[in-house]
Parts: C-alpha cells; sequence; structure tokens
DNA sequence: CGATTCCGTCAGTCGGCGCTAACGTTAGCG
DNA sequence: CGCTAACGTTAGCGCCGACTGACGGAATCG
C-alpha cells in the first residue's frame, strides 16, 4: 500500500521478460553498447518482427530503454531495473519474515 | 564446467517459474518456514492438483528443496539459488564486457 | 516530390502452460 | 488386510505468448 505504482506487476513482468531466451540475449546485447534494432535483429536467426516485439516487452517492463536517431532507435539496459529485481529476490526472505511475525501473534 | 547441468538452462527455468505469480507467493511461504504440500495449498484457493505441479516447476528449477516425512512431502526454498539467480544477473554486464572487447578486437 | 531506409503494428498460426477432474501410489492405523 | 490420509500423475481443455508475413508510418536523400 506504500507504493502507488503496482510494483508487484513490474517486478512479475521483469521476471516474465527474462524468462525468455532470447530477451536475456538482447538484454546483454545492449548491456554496455547502446544498438539499433536492426543490429539486435541481425544477431539472431528469427524475423526482425520478433525481435521488435521482444524489444517491446522489455521497455514496457522497465529493462531497457529508448532513444531515438532519425529513423533508428537505440536500445540501452537499464541497471537500476535490475538492482530493483535483486531488491525482489532478497524481499522474498525479508517480506517472509513478516508474515511469519504476525502469523505467531495470530496464533497466541 | 563446474556444474553438470547447463547453467543457462537452470537460470532459464529458476526465470520461467518465478514468472508466475502463484509460484512466487508459494516460495515467499516456503522461505524461512518449512511447510507441506497441504498447508501450501489451503493458503490459495486453487486446485491442490495445480499447487503439486507448481512445486514440481519449482523443484526441478532448484528454487525449493523437498523432504519426505511419512505420508507428508516437506517443502523449503533454497536461498542458495536465488544467489545463483542474483549473480546471472551481474553476470548479464561482465559477460557482455567480454562479448564487447571480443568485438573491437574482430572490427579492429 | 518520389524513393529508400528503418522500424513498429496487425492478423493468423502453433506450441506451451496453467488449470480442473479423475486416477494411482505410498504411509500409517485399526 | 481394508481403510483413510496425503500426495503425485495423467488426460483434456482453454488461453497466452512467440513467431511469420503483410502492411503502414516516420525520417532521410536525391
Amino acid at each position: 500500500m506504500t507504493s502507488p505504482a503496482p510494483l508487484d506487476d513490474r517486478v512479475g513482468a521483469m521476471f516474465r521478460a527474462l524468462a525468455e531466451p532470447r530477451r536475456r540475449a538482447i538484454l546483454q546485447l545492449v548491456a554496455t553498447t547502446e544498438r539499433a534494432a536492426g543490429e539486435i535483429a541481425a544477431e539472431f536467426e528469427v524475423s526482425r518482427t520478433a525481435v521488435s516485439q521482444h524489444l517491446t516487452v522489455l521497455k514496457e517492463s522497465g529493462l531497457i530503454a529508448e532513444r531515438r536517431e532519425g529513423t533508428r532507435r537505440l536500445y540501452r539496459a537499464r541497471r537500476e531495473a535490475v538492482r530493483e529485481l535483486q531488491a525482489a529476490l532478497d524481499g522474498i526472505w525479508s517480506d517472509a519474515l513478516d508474515r511469519a511475525r504476525a502469523l505467531v501473534e495470530e496464533e497466541q
């Protein structure tokens, strides 16, 4: 309730995005180097359309950011989003502690 | 080569397992407290069969471990697996650096 | 202006996944 | 040994998601 934006949905979107092997490869491609959509598509043996859809999913999850330059669109990975994901992984245990504590108080 | 199973597949299996909201909730339930399958199923409003399948997916991904006690099967989260996942997330950047370096040598 | 480049978007198909219902299995009790 | 409890497993169904092919749009060059 503290966060106005649905944080759990955002985390879920990131996990769903990373569940696809090709999207992980794309994310790795734009991790350090900003790349255009065409360059990314050229790295894989799938249609350019599929890559574009993968980029859309990654962008909507917040894992990558888009920047336009002429007719090209350049993509780069957002490391902050990954850190948010790692925090969520740690939260699995810390939040679980809170819930366990609530259960103890209830059953006593 | 330190791991007998292909690491990228294991990481992918973990991401795929975490992509499902219900599996994340289950993982959180058994994060600190070891629980039986029936107890877990009672927490959600889905059939016990569905929970059992989720537990299978989580177990095969390595995110949880199973222990038998009589007719019951107790599950607990494996925090080491989560740490392996976080390392993979960091690896997106470190491995990308290696690949970028190789590309530079190629194009020169 | 027309042509080209670089992309995203829209149907449509197909395989995979989550769910339910019925059945099979193992452990413990009388 | 029959019975029950506590599970996993299988078959089937509905649906989402990854992919392809065709189309549309914005920026650049001549």
